[in-house]
DNA sequence: CGCATTTGACCTGCGC
DNA sequence: GCGCAGGTCAAATGCG
């Protein structure tokens, strides 16, 4: 128990240190953002009225921008300036110069994961808002619509660009359907073109105001792989599975809405090439997909889907998540049929798609999903498993560490342990060229690196989420200093402090 | 009887 | 404007 403590002590030092770290950038951008506003001001007051719109209008701009980081379910922050009734995206007059302002303050205490466990998330019984103010909460679109209209015609253009991000996962499976952790109704069969097979549509009826839609259907090539299309944001909470399921596609979909924003204004360098449809895009980077990092000159955020590849046909852009190929243990993949199995609905008692958290041969932390790994060592990305920074999810309520595979990852975990305490980490295999002041220099890299800060919060808030169901939960983290920092059902976090990312899978890359 | 699924009809967007 | 394909609706049907 006194060592427990003492880890628990380490750890909250370390969220301390990384909530300072986070205030120090908010308020860093906040004094640039000011500063900014200030000039505009001298600008504006020597300038024509011409010359002022288009300042606005960028400043408008940047605020869409940030706004369309949001994953998926957004926090009350969002939502309660719309209680007034007006768009705060939408506003042109200058009068809401202060507006924009504490939007683009807040963005990012508003940047939270896709699921939230507190009862003013919910839509069932929310007595100031309603399904339809829910909605428009959900993945924010880049659309410039957002900025000239207003309430009403604002939703519904929300809600059709909301439905045009999709983040499809092929996978191996017998049952007709993959089971998610979700509660699925059919409401729809049809045959698709050329494919023999007939696509299944499903909507969440966990929830009666839930947007949120599934398409299920065979691969026509291979019958055995199942391949499934979910659509929006859930609006309700979720157990532990189907909150990482819809944290994670709501990160990728997030992730296809900056980028395609961004690549509209040409930031997104990487992309500025059109992505061509269903190209696959072994290890596929995000690179500067996030305005905020560009706006507030941080450095760029890249985020990494190994096996995935990205479709913009049919104005659907796609993120398609192959969980069929088999892939390098350094990405931290495991079988999918080794882990938990979340049967939260009897009626699909199909084959268990694993959104469990898991430890992969590096004992790295799968945060939640397969391809959500925040460990990769290719093409100079950077393994936080190898390199000190060991997320480990130890005897959660999952039951996961009951399965085979996890003891022995234990036991791995334990004898890697033990050899780190009496000496430096050695070097991975695949990087036998990195010295350990390589591995020092980039390990300090990663951990003061704010992708890296919103990765660990958002494993945080993934385990300790869903009020408290995961209280069991224990993480082992494995700090920079290389001592190993374990926190106990004792570490009392609230998922609505200071637990906020902006991605849950944000990939430092190191230089 | 209540609920989920099935399935044909209908709606909508897009390309020609 | 027309046809096609994707997506949704809702009455019919099935099941526990």
């Amino acid at each position: 128990m006194v060592k427990v403590r003492e880890e628990n002590e380490k750890l909250k030092l370390l969220l301390s240190q990384i909530s300072r770290d986070y205030q120090y950038l908010q308020m860093h951008l906040h004094g640039l953002l000011q500063n900014e506003e200030e000039t505009k001001k001298c600008t504006d007051a020597s300038s024509s009225s011409t010359a002022r719109d288009f300042t606005h209008e960028q400043n408008i701009e940047e605020a869409d921008d940030l706004v369309s980081l949001s994953l998926g379910r957004t926090s009350s922050s969002i939502d309660q300036p719309r209680k007034d009734g007006r768009s705060q995206l939408s506003s042109t007059n200058g009068k809401d110069d202060d507006d924009d302002d504490k939007m683009l303050h807040g963005a990012g205490l508003a940047l939270e994961l896709g699921c939230r466990s507190e009862p003013a998330a919910q839509s069932t019984d929310n007595s100031s808002g309603g399904p339809k103010e829910d909605d428009q909460t959900e993945i924010w679109p880049p659309s410039k619509t957002l900025k000239t209209t207003r309430s009403g015609e604002d939703e519904v253009s929300q809600q059709t660009h909301l439905k045009k991000a999709r983040v499809s996962v092929r996978a191996r499976c017998d049952a007709p359907t993959m089971n998610d952790g979700c509660q699925w109704r059919k409401y729809g069969q049809k045959i698709a073109k050329g494919n023999p097979c007939p696509r299944a549509y499903y909507r969440c009826t966990v929830s009666p105001s839930c947007p949120v839609r599934k398409q299920v259907q065979r691969n026509s090539k291979d019958m055995s792989i199942l391949i499934t299309t979910y659509e929006g944001s859930h609006n309700h909470p979720l157990s532990m599975s189907a909150t990482a399921m819809a944290s994670t596609t709501s990160a990728a979909a997030s992730m296809l809405q900056s980028h395609s924003s961004t690549s509209q204004q040409g930031l997104f360098n990487s992309a500025t090439a059109p992505i061509s449809a269903s190209t696959n895009l072994q290890g596929l980077n995000f690179s500067g997909t996030s305005t905020l990092s560009q706006n507030s000159r941080l450095p760029q955020q890249h985020f990494y889907f190994p096996n995935s590849s990205v479709s913009t046909n049919n104005s659907h852009p796609t993120i398609t998540l192959d969980l069929t190929v088999p892939t390098p243990s350094h990405f931290g993949r495991f079988p999918l049929a080794s882990g938990s199995s979340f049967s939260s609905n009897p009626r699909y008692p199909s084959t268990s798609f694993n959104f469990s958290s898991s430890l992969d041969h590096n004992n790295t932390l799968q945060l939640q999903s397969p391809w959500n790994s925040i460990s990769h060592t290719a093409s100079g990305y950077f393994n936080y498993g190898n390199y000190g920074n060991r997320i480990n999810q130890v005897g959660s309520a999952l039951n996961i560490g009951k399965q085979p595979i996890f003891q022995e990852h234990n036991k791995l975990y334990q004898s890697h342990v033990q050899n780190q305490n009496a000496s430096p980490p050695p070097p991975p295999l695949h990087h036998p060229q990195m010295s350990t002041n390589s591995i020092a220099t980039a390990t300090k890299a990663i951990t003061l690196n704010p992708n890296f800060q919103s990765a660990l919060a958002a494993a945080l808030t993934s385990f300790l989420g869903n009020g408290g169901t995961s209280s069991t939960t224990g993480i082992r983290e494995n700090h920079k200093s290389g001592t190993i920092v374990e926190s106990s059902p004792g570490l009392k976090l609230k998922p609505s402090e200071s637990l906020t990312s902006n991605s849950i899978s944000h990939q430092a890359k190191i230089e």
